[in-house]
RNA sequence: GGUCUGGUAGUUCAGUUGGUUAGAAUACAUGCCUGUCACGCAUGGGGUCGCGGGUUCGAGUCCCGUCCAGACCGCCA
């Protein structure tokens, strides 16, 4: 062993023992008389001390040579600090060092390796191995690996098998983007990478596993997000012989017992909501149902009283901001000019001060009157001293836009906080959702959905109105897993491939093998799949998943680091039978 | 595919209305310092102002293009 302790092990009990430790220099502190240094591991910290009297001459020599991030092993004594520092573990011993050997020593580093780096984003990616090696990166990745362990562990517990599947599949054009890899031994033809595991696990419960798990990677092509990396880890869950409730109340316990174990947070009974309470509420099918601000309809209200900007809209809708009757003419205006960002994209915003003393104050005091306005307070649920802000128009559009400065204010007001925790589930989705550009049905969740048996007569004469077993888990107003019952029957997963556009052939091409799979003794099941990488952030207090990704990759899907992904030789290209594909010049080397 | 923000010392940033020699902090180097732990003090080196073009007597600053990074919309469950 090149070390007897690591850096964070040492205190006062082991004065005068005699030990080796390895490490990276973290700082040195050069007094003249005296030289500290700061070795540092994973574990914590341990000051070195060279002095004049004490330190051997050659080896207070070369501890003068030694520089930030070298890789040094010392021999030497543990002593009592003269002054001790009581913000560390390790404070109150040092290590008069009578040996010191460079064991590689190290480039001054472009960035400061502290818990505050100097170092911005791009750097600290391009060097992730650097910014690794600081305390509240490293924690993150820890912390990981500890929610990560409790899963197994949960899940392993109620008797769900972890079983592997594979990463080289095939093709298929529902959901998101393929990432695809060729095939050599199959000139011209690909593999895909997984979006997910899904028709895998139900083969699984068709064979008779009853319970499976795997914490597994999937894969889509699509642009990015803070929240969103193009490989990214499920926690993939299929049960046998349940029904909806089965479901939510298994991983409403995992949930909860992840909170316990690694928050020490107790969380209360998921609350349920349907989709379409969700919609009308918040404008949002993933809450955050933290603060309230819910959405206060206000047609029949505000309609026909001669402002012609809302007479004529589908849905006229208005949020209360608490304490917002303080917020001055300048900041009001700046909400109007938010929501009238391209992202956004809203005409404008109706603004009521409900002043403390009971009177308001609108932008639209000419066409309502007190008692109009009163009216609105009361549907919206706004108080004295608070702000109601209304928007008006077509019906989806107009929450979607309220709903994105909910968010927004929510945000800037410090209502969204990192420590404190709402989850709930969202039910009762519609089983397909309409695409006015292509003209079809999509699927709401994925295909191998069942919709609800009281709707299953719809399937024929009203496919849009059909609702699905199907529910969302969400967190802190995101989305962190879904899942739902799945079609174990040929006739009924036919019927449905067929209203999303497959001939019987497509069908039987692409998913042949499931539906055969059916017709031997297919189970009931359901099951789920939860975001690791978006519940570790917000566990975690975060919801930037890449601070909890060892080796994330950037905003264009590209990692800084071993700067991928590249062009192949003509040799490559040619053994994979893509010789012939135009090289696109913009992609650099 | 689109919108917005940014790119100046190793790093993080400031840089006024277009005007002389582009600054600060930190990091780095050297020296001083009898208990530091964000040590302190002094001195020093360090710049293709992302890249290309344009306007101008003169561009870090204005205009056009382009590359890179970040946030968001579309997309994605």
């Amino acid at each position: 062993m090149l070390r007897s302790y690591h850096c964070g092990a040492l205190n006062e009990n082991h004065s005068n023992e005699e030990v080796t430790l390895a490490g990276w220099v973290q700082k040195i502190r050069n007094k003249g008389f005296i030289v500290w240094i700061d070795l540092r591991d994973r574990f914590g910290i341990t000051q070195l001390v060279f002095d004049d009297d004490r330190t051997p001459k050659i080896v207070y020599k070369k501890c003068l040579k030694i520089g930030r991030e070298d890789v040094i092993q010392i021999k030497g004594k543990v002593i009592k600090r003269e002054s001790k520092n009581s913000k560390i573990a390790t404070g109150g011993i040092e290590i008069l060092v009578k040996e010191l050997t460079v064991l590689n020593a190290a480039k001054t580093p472009p960035f400061t390796i502290e818990n505050q780096t100097d170092g911005g984003d791009e750097l600290r990616m391009h060097y992730r191995y650097l910014d690794l090696r600081r305390t509240p990166v490293r924690e993150n990745i820890i912390f990981r690996h500890k929610v990560t362990m409790a899963i197994r562990n949960f899940l392993s517990k109620a008797d769900f098998i972890d079983v592997e599947t594979p990463y080289l599949i095939k093709s298929t054009p529902e959901g998101a983007r393929d990432f695809v890899v060729p095939s050599r031994m199959n000139s011209g033809q690909f593999y895909a990478l997984p979006q997910s595991p899904q028709t895998f696990k139900q083969l699984l419960m068709i064979a008779g596993f009853d319970k499976y798990f795997q914490i597994v990677k999937c894969f889509r092509d699509e642009d990015l997000r803070a929240d969103r990396q193009p490989e990214f880890t499920q926690i993939d869950c299929e049960m046998t012989f349940v029904e909806q409730e089965d479901v939510l109340l298994q991983f409403e316990d995992m949930i909860q017992y992840l909170f316990k174990e690694i928050k020490g947070v107790e969380l209360n009974d998921f609350p349920r909501m349907t989709f379409k309470e969700a919609i009308e509420k918040y404008g949002n099918d993933k809450p955050d149902i933290r603060f309230g601000m819910t959405f206060g309809e206000l047609n029949a209200l505000a309609q026909n009283k001669g402002f012609n900007v809302f007479d004529s809209k589908e849905l006229v809708l208005g949020i209360a901001v608490s304490g917002g009757a303080d917020m001055t003419r300048k900041e009001i205006d700046r909400w109007l000019e938010w929501v009238k960002k391209p992202q956004i994209g809203a005409e404008g915003l109706v603004w009521v001060k409900c002043n403390k003393d009971g009177s308001y104050k609108s932008s639209v005091d000419k066409f309502f009157t007190q008692d109009d306005l009163a009216q609105w307070a009361e549907v919206t649920g706004a108080q004295p001293g608070d702000l109601i802000f209304v928007m008006s128009g077509e019906a989806q559009t107009t929450r979607i836009k309220l709903s994105a400065l909910r968010m927004e204010i929510a945000e800037q007001m410090g209502l969204r906080k990192p420590n404190e925790f709402a989850a709930l589930w969202v039910t009762d989705f519609p089983l397909l959702k309409w695409d006015k550009e292509n003209e079809r049905f999509h699927a709401m969740h994925h295909p191998f959905t069942s919709p609800k048996k009281e709707d299953i007569g719809l399937l024929n004469s009203d496919p849009g109105k059909v609702m699905a077993n199907a529910y969302d888990l969400v967190l802190n107003g995101n989305e962190i897993g879904g899942g739902s019952i799945r079609i174990h029957n040929t006739e009924l997963q036919e019927k449905i491939f067929g209203l999303l556009g497959f001939t019987k052939k497509e069908a039987q091409e692409q998913f042949g093998f499931l539906m055969d799979a059916f017709q031997y003794g297919a189970p009931p099941h359901g099951g789920i799949a939860l975001g690791l990488d978006r519940l570790v952030a917000i566990l975690g207090g975060s919801e930037t998943i890449r601070d909890f990704i060892a080796f994330p990759k950037n905003n264009n899907g590209r990692d800084l680091m071993i700067d991928a992904p590249t062009v192949l030789e003509d040799a490559q290209l040619e053994e994979l039978y893509l010789k012939s594909l135009p090289k696109n010049p913009s992609i650099k080397k």
